[in-house]
DNA sequence: GCTCCGCTTCCCGTTC
DNA sequence: GAACGGGAAGCGGAGC
């Protein structure tokens, strides 16, 4: 390896590192809200959920929920 | 449910999406960089493979690669 | 390393590749009936939601539904 | 919903959950070589990580760790 | 269609 | 002994 590609390397890595780093910041904001939430007597996993489906078509969750309540139905849940 | 407890889940549900919107932004960079690196001959799996060695202890690393080989040679690898 | 040790690792990484072996198998045949039910007609992925909440405490189940709801309601879900 | 309908769904319901079932054994069993093992001192993690480089082409495992000493040289580790 | 990435879930170790 | 948090494995979805 030349040193070219050694320094290309590294500043590829770098530039990652520094990336992850915002990333992994993001992901502790979001666990620290999760947890405030908690903190004020809501589920997290609920939210979460919520979130979720927030992102998702209506019409599609619609039938989604539709069906799934068929199916509990003919296994007796 | 109150209005209050209402107006709390919107708004920690807003946070919690404006995060995770962040958040992908961030995966799509990463990916653009990785994308780069792969456009001037480098293979972005070996360089993800880096960044998280450079994340752990040296010693960690070097004890958990001696064990590997002692292993590797151990099924005839 | 002695001649003991590499063929302990080696007995231990062969009943592990056969266990392993195995559980693909039954991944596979899972996968097979998700594809009978399917050429039938069903969902696969909502039978594989129910099969989820048949594993669940019915109680927990309910009252993760209603709690569900509620929070839907004050995001205008 | 009509009769055979529910009767077809319990029964993909129910032939899924023995395989589940039956999985969940085999990973039991997986659980205790590893424990096993690791009563015997060696390192599950190692182990496991031995049965995945086996199950890979050789070739391209030796390229792989060649092209990583490369990059792992260039950002100094 | 296949691989690869991110998410979810599960398991374990820790702490109270 | 139970709950919590962190980490690894398995699964589903997205991108090539």
């Amino acid at each position: 390896m030349n040193n070219t590609s050694a320094d290309q390397i590294r500043s590829f890595v770098e530039r990652i590192e520094t990336l992850e780093q915002q990333k992994k910041d993001i992901s502790d904001d979001i666990r620290s809200v999760l947890q405030e939430a908690k903190g004020e007597g809501f589920d997290p996993k609920i939210l979460k959920i919520v979130v979720r489906l927030r992102n998702r078509n209506k019409d599609d969750v619609d039938n989604e929920e539709a069906l799934l309540e068929l199916y509990k139905e003919a296994v007796g849940l």
